[in-house]
Parts: C-alpha cells; structure tokens; sequence
DNA sequence: TAAGAAGAAAATATCGATATTTTTGGTTTT
DNA sequence: AAAACCAAAAATATCGATATTTTCTTCTTA
C-alpha cells in the first residue's frame, strides 16, 4: 500500500512533485536561507517517504539549490552578496551573448512571444503593485518574458545556463520584496528590453540586459548589507534558532 | 546491517562511490549511449541498494548525464552531432569569457598551476600513446590543465558552467579513441594554448581556445559520421563495442 | 567550574519488501 | 494476416524498518 488515500495527479511522480514543491519553497524564501532541511519535516510537510524525497533533493543539489554533506544531510544554500555578485556577473555575460545570437537568429515566433509575454508581463506588474495578484503571479510571467528574449538563440546549453542563473538569481529578487519601484518604472525598465531587442541592435540590447541585470543586484545588494551589515555569508552555526526549546 | 562486509573507505557515502564510478562508466562508455540502465544490473554492479542508487541517478539527471522518464527509468544520453556542435559552440563563447577573464586576474599560483599541470600532460600525452599508461590517466590530467587555464577566473559560476562542458564533451573524445595525432601534435597544441595564455594576450589567447576547442570537435563530427551515416541517436541498444582501440 | 567523557536522543543513510506501471507475447477477431 | 486484446513477466517507484553517525545532555574529574 504505497500511497493509498490521497493519489495526486496521475502521470507525476512523487518526486518530481516533491521536487518542485521544494524548489518553491526554496525560491520564494518559505524555507529560511542556511536553514537546516531535515527528513522528518520534509516528509511530513509533502506528504512522501524518504526515498522520493531524498531523490528530489539529490536533484537540487546537483543543480546547486540545496547544499550537501555527506552524513549531515541538506540545508538551504546561505545568500551571500557574494553570491548574488558572482551570480550577477556571470549572467551579464552569459545573457549578453545570448541576446546577441537570439538576434542573430530572430525569427517570427520569436518576435511574437516577446510581445505576447511582455504584454502580459505588464498587467501583472500593475496587478502585483495593486495587491491584486500574489507574487507568484508575477515571478511567473517575469520569468517567461525573459526566456522570450533568448529563445531563438539556437544553443540550448547557454540557454538553459542563462534559465539556471536566472532562477538562482530568483531567491534574492523575492528577498527583496517589491522596494520602491513604481509598476510604470519596472514596466518602462522591460519596455526598454524588449524595443532594444526587436529593433535587432545587438549593442544597445547587450547594454541595456547588462544594466538591467546589475541595477537589480546593485538595489538587492544595498538592501542585504542594510539587512545584516555584518556579515552575509556566515557560517554561524552557533543557534540562529528562533525561539526557545 | 546495511553494508556489511566490503564496507569501503570511511568517509565517504554509498551514493557518493556509486555516482562517481557511474559518472565515469558514462563518460568513458563502458555503457554505450543510449542504453537503457537497468536497476537490477546497476545495484549489483556498484553493489549497492536501490535508494542510493536513484539518489546517484538523480543527480547524474539533473546535470544531463543520464536521461529520465517518469516511470520508465533512466537510460544513457544518446550521442549526436547536433549535442557535441551545441556544446562546442557554447563552450567557444564561455571558454572564451573565462580565459579573458582569467588574464584580467592572473596570479603567481595561477601560472605556476598551468605551466605544473602542463608538464604532467605532456608526459601524459607520451605515456597515452605508447600504451604505457591507460586513457583514464591522460584523461585526468587533460582535464586538470584545462581548469588550471581558467582557474584565476573569479567567477565560479562560468568556471563551474565550463567545467560541465568540458566533461560533457568527454565522452566524445574517448568515443574517438586517440585517432591519428601524434604525441608531438598534441603536446604542441597545448603548448600554443599555455603560451598564449601565460603572455597574457586576451584576443590571442581566445582565438586559440576556440580553434583548440572546435578542432578537436570537427574531427570528433566527422569520425562520428563516418561510423554511423544515418543516424546517431539511434536506439540500438545491441553492444557496440568498439572493435579495436 | 571549565574541560572531557559517556550515554541518550536525534538525524541520516541504506536496505528489503511491495504496490504500480510498462513491456512482452501469445490469442482472438475482422 | 494486420489490428486489437489481454494476461504474464519485468521494471520502476515507493514505503516502512533498521543500522550508522552525529549531536546534545548530563555527569565526572581535575
């Protein structure tokens, strides 16, 4: 009787299920950073045995989502502006050359889903910013506008390397809430992208994701040091426990 | 008693010891692309359980060294012209990035490591070819040579991502066996990369890894060609066991 | 009373057994 | 015969139970 009662959706498995459970608890910061992630809770809280579950954490941690140590079992990866530097950096490269071959190779479809995701993007900044819609909403549409951008560059590793660091660089963007931005400035911000790219001039859309990328991580940043001037990356193992026990 | 008699080296977890002997029977083809691996016959040939076991497969899956589908298993990546040109482009352009970055930060270590691990090649080399030392020998110090060049690059996630070309694209090269270069070729083809490199000459020094990086894949393609003109992805599960080598 | 040791408690890693699915191969029907 | 069924066999996915480690607590000793 393996699971008996509540039979999820057909065709899944009970791993991938897990898995991207995990993963979104992991992005949106449900699961605290540098938090322990023990077996119990896990299993319990989705609703598997061990073996699934352990499989879909073996997964995020080949993907760098959780860390591992042998015999000392899984944690959310800290964040670090280090991290989010380095995350920063290495996607204003990757993504600038991606843009640049996404142009090279542009094609109708191409030109249509920016438009298409884009537009719908719009509304749910407006709708975020309205408390109209949650914050998943958003991440979503955000998050497909961007793979828009690079679609029809034709090398699927630097396309799926662009998607990793874009994902990665998620759980620092979610930190962040939505600070101080007006819905008319995001909005502008990716108009600005999104003319940059379909007018073919691979400079200026080389510039204008560059500046895209490090302005988001120039103002996450600024608000981590705000947060925990000390230090960031801290290996504190000492109990940052939260209450009493 | 979970593993009792052949406990192997302390330390070090069962899942570990399987996805590392896994990721190597892979890469070196010892299990021929596109075959479709079998619980029963993996957990007795690592001699390991089930759960460790799909805990190695897992993560070998999330890093695209074995495929998955829901409910039929996990099977070895096909080969294909279309993979090997994808990750030779892509591996052109961060390869590139990497080294000009590496420059950029070039440290004493940095140059000890390369013109070190150098030498360790160049013997390597000669030891390959006269069939002194075995391919998993050369292999090894070609691959530390490779990351030495790129080592003073401070991004980790680029020098992570070149990383996993570079290993990606292993099984190809060992698909070739050692072809018809000689010794002196390749020790030289090397050495054009470390001395490019080590006078700290960015557009020389790309130029060199791009050509060393698409060569040596040109002539992977072509042999790849030569042995089966039809079809590369083909599901022939049937033992292709290279003849001689 | 701080340092250290020993034992208890908790957590991880792993196994063996079983429920579910997919595949295979032989039968029947048009 | 080709297509469509339907069992039997094989393979995958998952669970519950257990051995191993690590971590925590308490007690002893200098």
């Amino acid at each position: 009787m393996a699971q008996t009662a509540l039979t999820k959706q057909e065709s899944t498995t009970a791993t991938e299920a897990a898995l991207r459970k995990l993963k979104h608890d992991i992005m949106s910061g449900v699961l605290a950073p540098d938090s322990q992630l023990k077996m119990r809770e896990l299993k319990s809280r989705y609703g598997i045995g061990a073996t699934p579950m352990r499989e879909a954490l073996a997964q995020l941690a080949a993907e760098g989502f959780v860390h591992q140590r042998a015999q000392r079992g899984f944690r959310v990866p800290p964040v670090s502006i280090e991290d989010l530097l380095d995350i920063t950096r290495t996607r204003q490269i990757a993504e600038g050359e991606a843009i640049r071959l996404a142009i090279e190779h542009a094609t109708g479809a191409w030109e249509e889903e920016i438009v298409a995701s884009f537009h719908v993007l719009a509304r749910a900044i407006t709708e975020a910013k309205a408390g109209t819609k949650d914050r998943d909403h958003f991440e979503e549409r955000h998050h497909r506008f961007h793979r828009a951008l690079i679609s029809s560059c034709p090398l699927k590793s630097l396309r799926e390397f662009c998607d990793d660091l874009y994902v990665r660089k998620t759980r620092y963007r979610r930190l962040l809430g939505s600070y101080g931005f007006t819905a008319k400035q995001v909005i502008g911000e990716h108009r600005l992208l999104m003319d940059a790219v379909l007018d073919r001039d691979v400079p200026r859309a080389q510039a204008v994701i560059r500046q895209h990328i490090g302005i988001t991580a120039d103002v996450i940043a600024e608000v981590l040091r705000a947060k925990n001037p000390v230090k960031l990356t801290a290996g504190n193992n000492k109990r940052a426990k939260t209450s009493a026990r």
